[in-house]
DNA sequence: CTGATCTACAACCATTTGGTTGTAGATTAT
DNA sequence: ATAATCTACAACCAAATGGTTGTAGATCAG
């Protein structure tokens, strides 16, 4: 099953968080969204693929929680979602914890016998 | 092309490193790694697949750069690269950075009327 | 009302992913 | 020297991914 439920995030969740971040084009769907919220017509403009394509990139970070749709009339306007962005922040921070107090045990064994 | 090139990484590198952290045996790996570095077939053993399935994904690991091999005898050594992580998490701060900044902007403009 | 726009979603296809087994090379232990 | 261990890597397979086109439902504009 694999420990990492940390933060309230299940396995399948973090999965989520980082295979939606694990695409150029979907990045730069969430830094736009982040900027600004845009209707997903207004996004697919930006990117030469078709609108299907960039609605199912808006669908997987849908998916992740990084982004949320936001009903306006017969659009949809997509807005970024900071706190799922913080939760995958404070999963990494955990990782550079685990490394730092690595480093911390080896310095007390040197400083231990001198 | 999709402009994401910060921190001297490409939109290759950065897909292959939030490609690699989208698994949950990865992580796991990975955590172990950092904490101490083990033999392949050390890490092998904590898993529920063939020692093959883990060396691939210990090599999506390397190749994303989060990990690295050293040789020792008939052993490979699997390190926890922190720079790397570190690489990551900054990409990660820009977002949340590009969101305060919007935050503020619309601050200042409640700001101005009043 | 009619036509244009925005979105949703299904069906399809090529490629990648994540697993398997099997074979072979290097190193260590007996 | 032989056997056991550790790793590398190829070949194979099912499922998921990332794209396409096409169809249809809502909503807005003229």
């Amino acid at each position: 099953m694999v420990v990492d439920q940390r933060f309230g995030l299940t396995d399948e969740e973090v999965d989520r968080i980082f295979h939606a971040l694990a695409d150029a084009t979907r990045r730069d769907i969430l830094r736009r969204s982040l900027e600004a919220p845009l209707s997903v017509s207004e996004l697919a403009a930006f990117y030469d693929m078709s609108f299907a394509a960039v609605q199912k990139h808006v669908a997987v970070l849908e998916g992740a929680g990084l982004v949320t749709k936001e009903p306006d009339g017969r659009k949809r306007l997509v807005h970024g979602n900071p706190e799922t962005l913080a939760k995958a922040q404070a999963l990494m921070e955990e990782y550079e914890a685990i490394w730092r107090s690595r480093v911390e045990r080896l310095e007390a064994l040197l400083s231990e016998d001198r």
